[in-house]
DNA sequence: CTTGGGATGGTCT
DNA sequence: GACCATCCCAAGG
């Protein structure tokens, strides 16, 4: 398994939202790892897409989905929560990113349920502000490169991806139509 | 099982 | 001043 390339985000937003199910996103603290499989994904990009962050313009919390791809977009949402993208779109668009929507829990799960203040290890990390929560996500990591062996990043997985779901993107009133929710099932 | 409302504050109009 | 790429819990059927 290894870090996956900058060339693997430099592809249609919605390609990389689906081949990102089953790979592995890694959290260092100090000298813990957690680390859960990506089991749920959505793509936002640009111009064609109303719901997107970055559909009307550039501003300072979206700029990061114009930027360089590989790297996180962070935003914070609800008064609350953060969410946690990752910038990707083929060379020709403007911005894209996909919304991490949900992680299977594989390494320091005592860790994330200590993070989350919850103990069923079913609903640790299966939403994209919970996912935040277990894995100490927060706007400092607005923009980090996630092709480096960091505190974050992200590597190829061991599991085979199998059927995956379309769906309507959750929480959205835009573009309902667009099927740009991805969601495979991970094996127990 | 499903539904509804409260928490809470940054961002954009 | 409204909206929000959410979550949780309580109440209802």
């Amino acid at each position: 398994m290894s870090l996956l390339p900058r060339s693997f985000y430099a592809r249609d937003t919605v390609t990389v939202a689906k081949d990102l199910l089953g790979k592995k996103l890694v959290r260092k603290i100090g000298n813990r790892t957690i680390s859960g499989i990506i089991t749920e994904t959505e793509a936002y990009r640009h111009k064609d897409d109303p719901a997107s962050h970055a559909f009307r313009r550039k501003t300072d919390r979206n700029r990061a989905m114009f930027e360089e791809v590989g790297r996180s977009y962070v935003y914070f949402t609800y008064g609350m929560y953060f969410c946690f993208n990752v910038v990707a779109r083929k060379p020709s668009v403007e911005a894209g990113a996909v919304l991490i929507r949900g992680i299977h829990p594989e390494k320091g799960i005592e860790i994330m349920k200590k993070n989350r203040g919850k103990d069923n290890e079913k609903i640790l990390a299966n939403g994209p502000a919970k996912l935040t929560q277990a894995l100490k996500i927060t706007r400092k990591h607005y923009g980090l490169d996630l092709t480096k062996n960091s505190e974050l990043f992200i590597k190829s997985g061991p599991y085979r991806r199998k059927k995956i779901t379309s769906t309507p993107r959750v929480g959205i009133r835009e573009a309902t139509d667009k099927l740009w929710n991805f969601k495979i099932k991970v094996e127990q």
